[in-house]
DNA sequence: TGTACATCAGTGAACGCGCGTTCACTGATGTAC
DNA sequence: TGTACATCAGTGAACGCGCGTTCACTGATGTAC
């Protein structure tokens, strides 16, 4: 039963947007190939007309994942004003798993440990999700007159990671709830006019 | 060969240990039973004399992880000022695996995302460490009179394990002594006189 | 204190399950003539 | 345009490996008398 090419492209789009769906869900050791098809609707034999093995198919997972959270961004903040574009991205990355369906998640903290242990094709691809970010944000930065952009979007970026992946590993959602809401407050803070500290 | 009581307990801490070393170096998934029993030079069948399960293994693992922590921090804080404490905590914390034989390790950047898929029991372990390392920081920022101390005490460590996570994830080195040095700074301006921005 | 027996830490092999991967097969699509 | 054949997406079963766990066995330790 062999299918049109325009059916094979759109199966391929449907394996690999269900396993960055699951994996940044549920782990990547967690989530098997059997999973992954059987939630495309497919059959775990026909994973390899798409993908030549799981390790590939974690890479091309983590490109459509970064590639989806900054298309959000992108989209997003058009037409804001720097601060205003900031404070909403910062929202945006804190409350990422907030909703039930999320659009889009960062690997960074939700696979976190996992991809220190993929091959270096994945880890670089990961840090690649990291350099976008704190790239994102140093323009943010450097928009708004902070001393130090570079600096602080590393910063923030750093703080938001923690918190995300910590508010997830709390059991207690009032837990999840107050280290968001006070990352969110430092964050903040490190955007308030520099002292001689940053400099130090 | 039954060994005597002293031995028995003995070979169960050396376990014990040998385990917590691995699983925070390697990763929960990566490390077997028979990994740690072979490090520990014993054979894997010995295991079950010990402890019930891997999962037990994690269990007590973590908890021996977080003790660990913990005293190596008391001891190093001892009889220090508050603001040199807590300068002191921030560098360790920053700075625990670039040694080659680090005395102790962090669960939540090292395991992180691992622990928030691991059973009940393991996830509330791992937000015991949590709540220490923020009721230790909040006793800090207290003692050096910091506007809204609970509130950057939790911001420092988000900030911090966020920190060490992508530290850890970073291919060049170089990278990763930018994040952490970053972080440290960023740090320091947190812990600056409150302005009227944590209050928002 | 000495002796006979029960206990049990440790060994090494085997079991069983899950998971990534392979494979023979099917039948609709695309192509060569 | 029509027809015969090759291609190949998808199926469902099987393979093979790793890993957690179990098990029969050994022999030194601890204990009951």
């Amino acid at each position: 039963m062999k299918k049109s090419k325009i059916d094979t492209a759109d199966t391929r789009r449907r394996i690999l947007s269900t396993a960055s769906r699951l994996f940044l869900q549920n782990g990547l050791a967690e989530t098997g190939i059997a999973n992954i098809m059987s939630a495309a609707g497919l059959t775990q034999g026909g994973f390899y007309r798409h993908f030549d093995s799981k390790d590939q198919l974690i890479a091309e997972a983590n490109i459509a994942a970064n590639d989806q959270m900054f298309d959000y961004y992108a989209v997003a903040v058009a037409g804001k004003q720097p601060r205003e574009a900031l404070d909403l991205v910062v929202h945006l990355y804190l409350n990422q798993s907030l909703g039930e369906a999320p659009d889009w998640l960062c690997p960074l903290p939700n696979l976190g440990s996992e991809l220190r242990h993929s091959d270096p094709k994945v880890r670089s691809i990961a840090m690649d999700g990291y350099q976008r970010l704190v790239s994102f944000f140093t323009t943010l930065t450097t928009a708004i007159g902070v001393a130090e952009p570079a600096l602080i979007a590393d910063a923030i970026v750093a703080t938001m990671v923690g918190a995300v992946m910590l508010s997830k590993l709390a059991i207690v959602p009032a837990t999840a709830h107050s280290i968001l809401d006070n990352t969110k407050l430092a964050v903040n803070a490190l955007l308030q006019p520099a002292t001689d500290a940053t400099a130090a």
